[in-house]
DNA sequence: CACGTCACG
DNA sequence: ACGTACGTGACGTGT
């Protein structure tokens, strides 16, 4: 049989370049996947330029022939190919079968040597070979039937040559053949190629130019035109140049099949890729490769009436749908499907309709208030697995296994995909016993957020205005002497400016560089401001700056027609439960400086109206002791006295009443890091001790609370079990970081563990909270308003005089939102602006 | 678009 | 030997 072109491919360098280049990726289960990902990439690109009729991968097996004893040794003395690395091995080879190619693999033989006998069988039949690789040495296999696609690094980005005869005389000067001569002079230390001692590549390849071999070259050695000293060193290495060549000739007879009709593609295994892509959450690769999810369930329309919508109508531009309680679409996207607006509306407010939705909170935008809803697929997707970052119905349908005949993007879809997905999440939710977390939490909790966004924070325009004009001219005032201290002109706001300014040409002493320089933080320049006038300056510029940029400008821009701010939240962003805002940020208005402070009294309550401002007092700590079962910790809360104090107390042994601020502040340093899971170096640089002192202070603090201690062993020892740690309201975070080989990664998912189930409990509380103060507002006080959340912190504007009232709903609310082995703790104020609410 | 920086809990 | 506390979002710079 002729005229077949094989691709052949050296899977190990392949799918090591793949996996160097890409950033480590994982599926759920922590099977790491970015190298199949590379790997299956980059074959398609090959497929697609080269349209070859089959493909075959050539894989190394260990147990080394001769030609690769010193190789072996190498490798030996080398780091290990990494975990991570290994386990994609196999996966790659089942997809590399299922999707019909082959896989080469022959025990003693390297990848190298099967692509060679490959070609070379190729050749004898009169077909053709192309072999993509990233290793060299396949260069000496070329031929006018087998060309090499060489991978390699060109300025950071990756470049494919195609290698043919005159290519290769044009980069190198030499035939293929004379490649292995080459290499046997100058070897090749990354193959463990020794070569002839002093000479390298281009000695070597005028050697070769000129006298083609090296039998050639030793046979005349004393006749031939090559100086002395050169000629020398030939001599001595002899053994080795001859030895290099047979450890630098690649076997092409490797016994496997020679019958190239072997090696043409057969059918994909549609299912068994389904399966194991599935598996491995490659769905863009599926998407591309017109692979349908695993276990695929067709549906088929029988029970319900045909009605079908576009899947572009419902994925990514305006994600909204709404289903009646059989499953059918009423509305998708902007596209009403079964319906007209007016009869939507009616549907809607008929608190008698169950409906089933995805994402409650833009629909109670689109179309205003609306009860009823007893489903909503975003959150449930969110709740399932929080660190996802697309709930899109598309990525849903193929993660879940839903799919049918026609799941193409344009495709008419039937409408009861959604259902199917819904049924399905709620079964998973039962499984994981999520699904009170979603019913009565989070999707009643969408509503107070939409009503939260809808109402806004009223802002002070012209105050803000002012502020931002005065810091304006404080910018420059300070801009103008960092330049004069510097003695030229410079942009501040450039890390990479003001660092070669600071260290470079003023050699202040400088601390750690970052990847791409010196590192100017104010960690750094805050050790450096007493000595150096200028370092001082660029504080405040950096302080300003931030204030006026982000805060001043940024808060401005987004003030709306009605003069109020309109955050968002978003509800599915956290992996520990916990709201986020933005556009703009409400939840990191400064606090902590004077001049930051400022920014707060600029929100304000509206004529007429004032705010309250309630607060949970030590929640996560709370919570901890709670969870930990820590009886000195809750004592200690239940006694009502400073927690600081007393962890200070008992950490140094002495009186509550001798403990100094500078031992209180230390405690809470410690107390905050216990919470997150604490390093005694962190902690040092936090406070300013030594390590030796941080670590006593860490031990002191867990001998003194055992509970907390062993909680903190537990909890790890079960999520290594599990896979995952719970809130008090069973909220999971899945934690495949705890089966990484690698001790930084691993590190860091036990201190996710230790701290997960503490911020996730507080921010359970705290939306069960919103929820309930949300309600006796509407009932007992319907002109107070929630407007903030701000993690352990609720604001509410009320009409003045009605404070007190908001203020005492606030507390019990929040305070009763949770009962815990610890009594919580609410402080509520109220005030004209925000700054005063806050006490 | 990644990075460094810095604002918050 | 290595890097170093949890969770976020916004801005400006520079490739």
């Amino acid at each position: 049989m002729k005229d077949l072109k094989i691709l052949a491919i050296d899977g190990n360098s392949i799918i090591n370049r793949a996996f160097y280049g890409i950033r480590l990726l994982s599926n759920r289960d922590g099977v790491h996947t970015n190298a199949i990902y590379g790997f299956i990439n980059i074959l398609l690109k090959l497929i697609e330029a080269e349209s070859p009729d089959g493909v075959a991968v050539a894989f190394d097996l260990k147990a080394p022939t001769f030609r690769h004893k010193m190789y072996k040794e190498y490798k030996a003395g080398r780091r290990p190919m990494p975990e991570e690395l290994a386990e994609q091995f196999p996966l790659l080879k089942e997809w590399l079968t299922l999707y019909g190619f082959v896989c080469i693999e022959k025990e003693g033989y390297e990848a190298d040597d099967i692509l060679g006998t490959l070609s070379y069988a190729a050749e004898n039949s009169g077909n053709e070979c192309v072999i993509a690789t990233g290793d060299r040495d396949s260069l000496q296999l070329i031929s006018d039937k087998t060309r090499v696609l060489l991978a390699s690094t060109k300025a950071g980005s990756p470049e494919l040559k195609n290698y043919t005869i005159e290519k290769l005389k044009e980069d190198y000067g030499l035939t293929p053949r004379e490649m292995i001569e080459l290499k046997s002079l100058m070897g090749d230390s990354s193959d463990n190629i020794p070569g002839v001692a002093g000479v390298g590549p281009k000695t070597a390849t005028e050697l070769i130019q000129k006298y083609d071999n090296i039998d050639y070259i030793y046979e005349n050695i004393d006749t031939l035109d090559i100086k002395e000293n050169l000629k020398n060193k030939l001599i001595s290495s002899k053994e080795s140049a001859f030895l290099s060549r047979t450890l630098g000739t690649i076997n092409r007879s490797v016994p496997i099949s020679t019958d190239i009709e072997n090696y043409k593609k057969t059918a994909p295994d549609i299912n068994g890729l389904s399966l194991l892509m599935t598996r491995l959450e490659l769905f863009s690769l599926m998407k591309r490769l017109d692979i349908p999810a695993a276990k695929e369930e067709v549906i088929n329309d029988t029970k319900t009436p045909s009605v079908k919508y576009q899947l572009s109508d419902v994925s990514s531009i305006d994600k909204t749908a709404i289903l009646d309680i059989y499953g059918n679409i009423i509305v998708s996207g902007n596209n009403v499907i079964k319906t007209d607006e007016e009869n939507i509306i009616k549907i809607l407010k008929d608190e008698n309709i169950k409906k089933r939705v995805y994402d409650y909170k833009s629909l109670l935008h689109k179309y205003g208030e609306f009860s009823g809803v007893v489903f909503d697929l975003t959150l449930a997707a969110y709740v399932c697995d929080p660190a996802a970052k697309d709930y899109s119905v598309e990525k849903l349908s193929l993660k879940y296994s839903v799919s049918n005949d026609s799941f193409e993007e344009g495709e008419l879809i039937n409408a009861v995909l959604f259902s199917v997905l819904c049924d399905k999440l709620t079964k998973e939710l039962e499984d994981t016993k999520q699904l009170n977390l979603l019913l009565n939490i989070e999707v009643p909790l969408a509503k107070v957020l939409y009503q939260m966004e809808d109402y806004g924070f009223l802002v002070d325009r012209e105050g803000i205005k002012n502020e931002g004009e005065e810091l304006s001219s404080r910018i420059s005032e300070l801009e103008k002497e960092i330049h004069l201290l510097a003695g030229e002109q410079f942009n501040i706001n450039s890390p990479k400016q003001l660092g070669e300014i600071l260290f470079v040409k003023l050699k202040l002493p400088a601390g750690k560089k970052t990847k791409t320089g010196y590192s100017t933080n104010a960690d750094i320049l805050e050790n450096l401001r007493f000595d150096y006038p200028i370092v001082d300056s660029i504080l405040k510029y950096r302080q300003l700056a931030k204030l006026k940029s982000t805060y001043c400008d940024g808060l401005l821009a987004a003030i709306s027609e009605d003069g109020r701010i309109h955050t968002t939240f978003n509800q599915t962003e956290t992996r520990t439960g916990r709201i986020s805002s933005l556009e703009p940020n409400l939840q990191n208005i400064p606090v902590k400086t004077d001049e930051g402070k400022k920014l707060r009294e600029f929100f304000v309550a509206k004529e007429g109206y004032t705010l309250c401002d309630a607060d949970y007092s030590q929640i996560e700590l709370r919570v901890l002791a709670s969870i930990a079962d820590d009886k000195i910790m809750i004592d200690a809360f239940e006694r009502g006295a400073d927690i600081h104090t007393i962890t200070a107390s008992e950490v140094f042994g002495i009186p509550e009443d001798m403990v100094l601020p500078i031992m209180r502040s230390r405690a809470k340093a410690v107390n905050f890091g216990i919470v997150y899971g604490i390093g005694a170096f962190s902690l040092s640089k936090d406070i300013g001790v030594t390590r030796a002192e941080a670590d006593r202070y860490i031990k002191g603090y867990l001998d003194t609370y055992k509970g907390v201690a062993s909680y903190m062993d537990d909890v790890i020892k079960k999520a290594k079990e599990d896979g995952f740690v719970t809130t008090l309201f069973g909220r999971r975070r899945y934690l495949p970081e705890l089966k990484e080989k690698n001790g930084m990664l691993r590190a860091f998912g036990e201190r996710v563990a230790r701290n997960a189930p503490i911020q996730g409990t507080a921010a359970d509380i705290i939306k069960i909270a919103m929820i309930k103060v949300n309600d006796r507002l509407k009932k007992e006080l319907p002109s107070a308003h929630l407007i903030l959340q701000v993690h352990d912190e609720l604001i509410v504007e009320c009409k003045t005089g009605d404070e007190k009232t908001a203020c005492a709903i606030l507390e019990e609310e929040m305070t009763n939102a949770a009962k815990l082995k610890v009594k919580l703790l609410v402080e509520a104020h109220s005030g004209d602006n925000w700054l005063i609410a806050k006490g």
